[in-house]
DNA sequence: GCCCAGGAGTGTG
DNA sequence: CACACTCATGGG
């Protein structure tokens, strides 16, 4: 069965929120609305005028707290605009026509898997191994939808299978930190301060210091880490003339952007790949027919 | 076929 | 600390 509900959410762009790669598991419709599995659910998004329509496979009651929770409906956003813009003029150039981007929350589980897996690989092949784990180890939700497969899930999962998931060396990382972690771990994480939590996650095999990042920001809801990919390296550079080691460049953000420096990571993230060419083709996936 | 990907781990200078 | 090399593989 399916439900249907409306929240108001400003600002709020589907594209630029979803298909920018906070995110692996949205998928774009021919009709501009938007398709993927949160919790136990398949959600499908859509913007009527300023309002958002969500509608939800098995529908639940809860279809708008989980909705509200992912887009992090609490965050003044506006107000996080007008302090980065306040504090720097590149930014609020960059920030110009991404007003609609929210930085999503994502399970703390599934954000840690789907980084440790997005080293070294682009964003389509990323969302396919997170689509095979969540085939091979998820949970059914409706026909062919399965969630993203849960600690307890993973941990039934043996080296030898996880190795044919297409994975690559990320297959024995995958294993260990499955094999590893505990819920408990997890639970710890959730309370401790952005730099005690990125200093525990780089204690698991496969997590540096950009992975880190990324889990803390997305994961665990903390708005001023600063990831640094290769796309990150480019535009510090370009924009700022920084260079040097992650903990340099880190360092600068921090103190440059303060305390909502993960938005500005954004802005400035989605401004380098469309700054490059064929920088933003590779973005979001188009669903497939049938 | 060729290139590179939202890096990390390990070893060396 | 900085750099070089390797890792395993698929999507563009």
């Amino acid at each position: 069965m399916t439900t249907t509900a409306e929240i108001q959410l400003s600002p709020l762009n589907l594209q630029q929120t979803l298909g920018c790669g906070q995110t692996f598991r949205w998928s774009a419709l021919p009709d501009g609305s938007w398709q993927g599995p949160l919790r136990d659910q398949l959600i499908t998004l859509s913007m009527s005028r300023e309002r958002l329509l969500i509608r939800s496979i098995p529908g639940t009651r809860n279809a708008k707290t989980i909705v509200r929770s992912h887009l992090r409906a609490g965050d003044d956003v506006a107000a996080i605009q007008k302090t980065l813009a306040e504090r720097d003029a590149v930014v609020a150039r960059g920030m110009h026509n991404l007003k609609g981007l929210r930085i999503v929350r994502l399970d703390e589980w599934e954000c840690l898997v789907s980084f440790a897996l997005a080293t070294y690989a682009n964003i389509p092949r990323i969302s396919k191994m997170i689509e095979t784990l969540a085939r091979r180890y998820g949970t059914e939700i409706v026909s062919g939808v399965y969630s993203f497969p849960t600690l307890e899930q993973m941990k039934r999962a043996r080296l030898p299978d996880l190795s044919r998931c297409g994975l690559g060396y990320r297959a024995k990382y995958i294993h260990s930190i499955s094999s590893n972690l505990s819920e408990g771990d997890l639970a710890r994480f959730k309370r401790l301060p952005y730099d005690d939590l990125r200093e525990k996650l780089k204690e698991l095999p496969g997590v540096g210091d950009k992975v880190a990042d990324c889990v803390a920001l997305f994961g665990f809801g903390k708005l001023e880490s600063f990831p640094i990919d290769v796309w990150m390296e480019r535009s510090l550079a370009r924009l700022y003339k920084q260079k040097g080691s992650y903990a340099k460049l880190a360092a600068f953000a921090h103190e440059r952007f303060g305390e909502f420096a993960g938005y500005a990571q954004e802005y400035l993230y989605y401004n380098e790949r469309a700054h490059a060419p064929n920088g933003a083709c590779m973005f979001s996936k188009q669903r497939r027919d049938g």
